[in-house]
DNA sequence: GTATCCAATTTTGTAGACATTTTTAAATGC
DNA sequence: GCATTTAAAAATGTCTACAAAATTGGATAC
């Protein structure tokens, strides 16, 4: 109990902010593949990088975790943590349970009223016209199809899924993205079939058939995996690089 | 007990199972309904309640989150947490997206060599033997039914789901048990139904039939769901109680 | 009586310290 | 040279302190 408590300078962020920081940073770091699949993590070396300390890092790694950017060995608590690795079986885990938690989202998409459903159906075919347009005019480049892609697939989530559905999406999706920037370029050439398969999604939400454009988005998630499988044979799974 | 207790007090419980504790804790807490749905979470007071820091109770909020049983008003950080509401709508979005779940890994499961299959299925007739036993023998209790229904869906998921979909399903099962808890009394009623449902599930696996399995958990948990909902609409929905 | 602004309280976010466990490396014995 | 034990280092889990927000309640003006 001394008299004088030296207040050590905090630096200070804006406060609030760092969590948030964190998880973007880290985020990026690894779907980026700056932090390889198959790393293992250390709290206090992120912190220093990101210039925090480990409480926030720590609240970032958790989220992480929860989104499947990260493993843990063990279960709750006694953490040792590290980067998900890249595998094809995961890519194939990953796609369809995507295809079937947006095939749910679909199938109430498809349940609305007429007019909201052709209000979808043309914001959906205007993002699959883009992709058109960027197959035609070669060389085509990666960088504005994922975002395009993962609009149209967000537009059928945003109309249809209940909160529950549309956290879940949220979380699971953009996992794809790792994959994706892995294989962009090979995955660019079996565009055309993607766009085939986004017209038969449109098709069946004009249509109003709940199972058929289910079946839909199924099927186009499983063909992507499909594709992306083949890519990984040729190139190999990238545990690390 | 001591007498020269010079330590700066550190309780100390045993290091790293403060947050396992939390978490088990206050998922009690949640599930059994002490903490009623739509309730303000405070770290603080629930710190005070288990006798630990904010720390790990923090930590155990982040992972309850992640299963679903605490909401947060914003996104990553600002933690203005709530535990989840019980609402039909909410009930209806879970069951089918278990159901979902289940009918992928049950897909997987109908996969297996015959040899595995006809084990599993003789496990799973086992389970369901004991649920039309309790079903015979009135008054029926209500305590055993819920952990072997749990165990009869678990062991699909467990021989089928790969790790991905596996985590998945650890983490949105579970959530069940609160509604199962609400309105346990009455879904005895039906818990016939529902046995039967499980037998053609059982059928699908011994003949090694992917869709019908996949269909079948499906109806299952969406039967499940409309069965839930009938109680709830008679009853009404809990949000606090 | 109502609305608005300001102060006090509560609550969350972050930092840093410390204890314990785990890992790594070295040293010793055989 | 190999294995085992032991000491040092690193990493994680938890606690406490403090700062920044957010909320609440009251006082004042109208």
């Amino acid at each position: 109990m001394s008299a004088i408590k030296k207040t050590v300078s905090k630096p200070k962020a804006e406060h609030g902010t760092s969590l948030r920081t964190a998880f973007h940073e880290i985020r990026e770091l690894i779907v980026h593949g700056r932090l390889s699949p198959g790393t293992w993590i250390v709290e206090g070396d992120l912190a220093a990088r990101l210039g925090m300390s480990r409480t926030p890092v720590r609240g970032a790694l958790h989220w992480l975790q929860r989104e499947g950017y990260v493993l843990e060995h063990k279960n709750v608590s006694k953490s040792r943590m590290i980067v998900a690795p890249l595998t094809k079986e995961d890519a194939n885990e990953l796609y369809s349970i995507i295809g079937r938690i947006e095939g749910l989202a679909g199938r109430r998409t498809a349940s609305l009223p007429d007019e909201k459903r052709s209000e979808i159906a043309q914001q959906l075919r205007n993002y699959n016209r883009q992709l058109e347009e960027i197959v035609k005019a070669r060389p085509a480049k990666a960088h504005g199809i994922f975002d395009l892609d993962h609009n149209f697939h967000r537009s059928i989530i945003e109309s249809g899924a209940g909160p529950r559905l549309m956290a879940l999406h949220k979380a699971i999706e953009p996992q794809t993205e790792r994959y994706w920037r892995l294989y962009a370029s090979s995955i660019i050439h079996d565009l055309h079939r993607s766009i085939a398969e986004h017209e038969e999604i449109i098709e069946a939400i004009s249509a109003g058939d709940a199972d058929r454009v289910e079946k839909a988005l199924q099927v186009n998630w499983e063909n992507g995996a499909e594709r992306l499988g083949h890519v990984i044979d040729v190139f190999g799974e990238r545990g690390s690089w």
